[in-house]
DNA sequence: TAGGCCATCTGGTCCT
DNA sequence: AGGACCAGATGGCCTA
């Protein structure tokens, strides 16, 4: 078989490297260029049938005189006679009319993929709303919202096939498989404020640690676990010290200023400033100087779907009747303008059950 | 200044 | 022909 296809086309293929052979021989210093050229050419061959016969039925369909004109013009042009005669359909000359048309299409074509990229835009901005961590001042990159969707959709799926909900060091590492370090950074620490946030409100006693009910199965531990241990873990409270907290590579949350719950007023929490939480490989990022903390980025989880009939659970930034109370920092805006999605369909309460209560 | 992210332009390809 | 989609190139902006 492989032999018969040898003798079929070894006899050709010899002509042809013959025939490469002697054009090289005539123009031998323009070879010098191309070393490549005899597979151009076939290639071209091969391929200009197929997409040039539609451009040119095309151009005879749509073309007036002048082209016709253009094209005898070309046919005469600097086509050597030595060179073998180009099987398919002829370029054509580019009259000043066909420029003109050209650029005119080139223009429409131009104002349609701007189009097209800001509708792709405005749905990245429609995900960016869904997925957990979303800020209206500072957007995920594209590459990055993609990534969490994916995970959250994964995630949301392992507990709907679990039928339970995971502690929260395990949600956020389901969230963060695959980010880079500011968006993990980013992720870890709204799920963990709300996780503390939520914390401060149930227990407002000193039993902060036992909390059959909150949204997580968390323990006085899961923040000591490798990947999330901190410094700044705060025994007290069990809570990490997130305030003016910054995630590295510009991310940053802000809370409100002290008053707006006992753990803020706390003279614990004056003048500290966690590292970012690192999921991937402990601590990593920057410190913010408090300077920066000024700037407006407000990130904060948010569950599709939460709903007002169980205002325990929506608590972004402390306990329940502060958000109303005007206890936000002035650049904080309210927290269901940003976070919440009230107009969610009804089949994600079933969902966030899971995560608030 | 390098690197990341982004918007835009552009040519190619496929489809109607 | 023309529109949609795609990928590469390019330049601007921002941040570390």
């Amino acid at each position: 078989m492989l032999s018969r296809l040898f003798s079929e086309v070894l006899p050709d293929v010899q002509r042809l490297a013959a025939d490469w052979v002697e054009d090289n021989e005539v123009e031998d210093d323009k070879a010098k260029e191309d070393d490549h050229e005899p597979c151009h050419l076939e290639e071209d061959e091969l391929d200009e049938p197929q997409e040039g016969s539609s451009r040119a039925e095309s151009e005879m369909a749509g073309d007036d005189d002048e082209d016709e004109e253009a094209e005898e013009e070309e046919c005469g042009d600097e086509n050597s006679e030595d060179k073998p005669k180009k099987r398919g359909p002829k370029k054509r000359k580019m009259t000043a009319a066909r420029v003109e048309r050209s650029k005119m299409r080139r223009v429409k074509a131009n104002a349609r993929e701007r189009m097209r990229m800001h509708d792709l835009n405005s749905a990245l901005d429609n995900l960016r709303k869904v997925v957990p961590c979303y800020s209206k001042t500072q957007k995920l990159s594209k590459i990055e919202t993609l990534r969490l969707a994916k995970n959250y959709i994964l995630a949301l799926g392992e507990i709907l096939r679990n039928g339970k909900r995971p502690d929260v060091v395990t949600y956020v590492q389901m969230l963060c498989k695959g980010l880079s370090q500011p968006t993990t950074n980013l992720v870890a620490g709204c799920l963990q404020l709300n996780t503390r946030n939520f914390l401060t409100e149930q227990c407002s006693d000193g039993a902060r640690f036992h909390m059959p009910s909150s949204p997580f199965s968390v323990h006085p531990y899961s923040y000591r676990c490798s990947r999330l241990s901190s410094p700044h873990y705060q025994p007290g409270t069990g809570a990490l010290n997130l305030r003016s907290h910054s995630y590295g590579s510009g991310y940053e949350a802000v809370y409100p200023p002290g008053g707006t719950s006992p753990d803020y007023s706390s003279p614990d929490y004056e003048g500290q400033h966690s590292p970012p939480v690192c999921l991937n490989g402990g601590l990593s990022g920057r410190q913010q100087e408090s300077s920066e903390t000024d700037r407006n980025y407000h990130y904060s989880v948010h569950y599709s779907g939460l709903t007002t009939s169980r205002p325990s659970h929506s608590i972004p930034f402390g306990p329940s009747g502060t958000r109303s109370g005007g206890a936000h920092s002035e650049n904080i805006p309210p927290f269901h303008d940003v976070h919440l999605h009230h107009d969610r369909a009804p089949p994600y309460e079933d969902l966030n059950a899971f995560f608030h209560n």
